[in-house]
DNA sequence: AGACTCGGCCAAAGCGCTTTGAAGATGCCC
DNA sequence: GGGCATCTTCAAAGCGCTTTGGCCGAGTCT
């Protein structure tokens, strides 16, 4: 069924009958009525394809998410953020279209996508400090919203992130207040953007109580539990091992747990930790009683944001660039707890 | 840079520049070259749109995600399956398109999906038991693969699954042969047709050694980590508690062994605990030392096979539905033991 | 009554590509 | 040199839609 049959099926003209499906008033009322009711009832929608052709719209959202080749590991806040961001465009219309991509020819893969023109917009994932993407999309004509930041790039973009300086920052002074000195950091990959403003909040409230980092309790890496499970118990087997830990996601935090029980310890009254919890729908912290001492920040609602931001780039691309940034709530669990006194 | 502009640059028709491009016979080799090098030169690639309303192939699928309204939870499988079939897409030269969807109005989702014309195929996810959409998707014209099945349905149609009976069985059975007799199972919901195959396999193993099942020892749920913990917490108070837990997923196990671990008892000597690990990247339940027992198969390998068969029927339509059931290892890990001596 | 607006409808062009049917160029044979 | 097959190239139609420009008849104004 298409809109030729459509129109013969009516008596009418094609541009009748788009006129008419598409809300435009040259259209008498009892023409749209009668219009509508029969495409609902040939079950007529139109071909997205044309549509897009004629109109040079693709009414579609192109996402594109790198897989470290490295690590091969697709990162589990995806799944919530592309939730969130669907949300928005089911509202508005939209379709969403996936790319995944290992990290190398980035520039062939942005450049493809837009000449083959079957997005309107691009969300950018997990950004680089130094992200040569977010450059070279400026370059390109094709509206884009980073989920984070570039923090090596001056260039003016748009983008959406969480406060990981400041949710840190307040993390570890919690942690000081509680009388902790020794805190380790279990923390994401320092490449990713994210992760080196985690570490950089950090150190901004060490430092602010006049202490200094030290490197045997710092670590990065991708955030699996079984690494965090391994730091946690390489640094509980330190001479001198921390009281404290500050873990960057849910994930490595359950390892770290797992790690403090087998040393016979027990968190939240020998050993601390706080973590950074992006509130997945099926991991979660606990919403009355939360496991964990957490910064928590919805992932879900960030892409919620995004997504609305990123059309509203489209409706007007010549707008300056639009930001926000997301202050993580700190939410006290069962986790933490003054520093055990020294024997 | 259009067809069009790339032909009046080299001095050719559309038709010679299309034929070039698309590898077609009737063009010499001398021009083939040219065209090719130009082409990449001034960054030429064809509009997706076009070329979809020219041949009446889009080269895309369509993924297509519940969200169960009363949960709103984005299955975490989603991610990895995902991760797997955009492998083969690449290769293939195919996108992918992904709709996010309610419970509700499922039919006319896809219908839509298939009259906008946008998807040469589906991959439906998520099937319940009685699942309606493969009977209708069956009607449409529409090449489509199931990720599961749907017990209730005898209808032919082209799925991929894991033997989540045989799987639950075999770990049953393994749990009776370490002397457990009080075994519980933390599933999930079970109108989702994965969950009623492991409860089916479950309840088989029992009836093997003629035991009933008891319902104060099953759980279904969406599977979570807190309601693992409060499952598990739960039966664990009973006055006869289960001495072994079989669980549908790795993320509600560590919910379990936390409720082990506060009722002051030891995994894997005190309370035995099997789980089924879709081995995502993320959560890895330890390649040589697996942290739990479990019954393994990677969901991101469902995920590519999927697909590969999903194009395997794009390209031949009329072949009969093909499917495939992939056996689950059992991994023996620490979480299990044989079941303790009655005091 | 004539000039003019205006609501309601239509024919046709155009979006960027593929593909059909045909035509020009080239080489070969008798 | 004419006839023929073979290469190589082209013009134009068509995919399903939107949109421009125009037409027709009914109502409004002078």
């Amino acid at each position: 069924m298409n809109l030729k049959m459509l129109a013969a099926h009516l008596g009418l003209s094609q541009t009748t009958v788009s006129r008419a499906l598409n809300g435009y008033p040259e259209v008498s009322e009892g023409t749209r009525r009668r219009v509508i009711e029969a495409a609902q009832l040939l079950n007529y929608s139109p071909n997205a394809r044309a549509k897009g052709l004629a109109t040079g719209r693709a009414m579609a959202i192109g996402h594109v998410i790198p897989i470290s080749t490295q690590h091969e590991m697709m990162n589990p806040v995806f799944g919530d953020f592309i939730a969130g961001a669907s949300e928005t465009y089911l509202k508005a219309g939209y379709d969403m279209t996936l790319t995944v991509t290992g990290d190398e020819d980035e520039a062939q893969n942005y450049r493809r996508l837009q000449s083959k023109g079957n997005v309107d917009g691009i969300i950018v994932h997990g950004p680089k400090m130094a992200d040569g993407r977010i450059a070279f999309l400026n370059g390109l004509r094709m509206p884009f919203v980073v989920h984070g930041r570039a923090s090596k790039l001056d260039a003016p973009y748009s983008w959406i992130d969480m406060n990981n300086t400041d949710a840190f920052r307040r993390a570890t002074s919690f942690l000081l207040d509680l009388g902790h000195r020794r805190i380790a950091l279990v923390n994401g990959l320092e490449f990713m953007d994210f992760a080196f403003r985690r570490r950089h909040g950090y150190e901004l409230a060490l430092a602010e109580r006049g202490l200094a980092p030290e490197p045997a309790l710092m670590q990065s890496e991708e955030m699996t539990e079984p690494y965090g499970y391994r730091a946690a118990g390489r640094m509980l087997a330190l001479a001198e091992p921390p009281t404290a830990f500050l873990c960057s996601s849910l994930i490595s935090a359950i390892g770290v747990r797992r790690a403090i029980h087998e040393a016979g310890l027990a968190m939240g009254r020998d050993v601390s930790v706080i973590t950074h919890d992006d509130d997945f729908s099926y991991l979660s912290n606990g919403r009355d009683l939360p496991i964990f001492t957490a910064t928590r920040s919805s992932v879900r609602e960030a892409g919620r944001l995004a997504a609305e931001m990123l059309l509203r780039r489209i409706a007007d691309p010549d707008q300056p660039p639009e930001s926000r940034l997301l202050e993580a709530q700190l939410i006290i669990g069962g986790s933490t707890g003054p520093a055990p006194r020294k024997p």
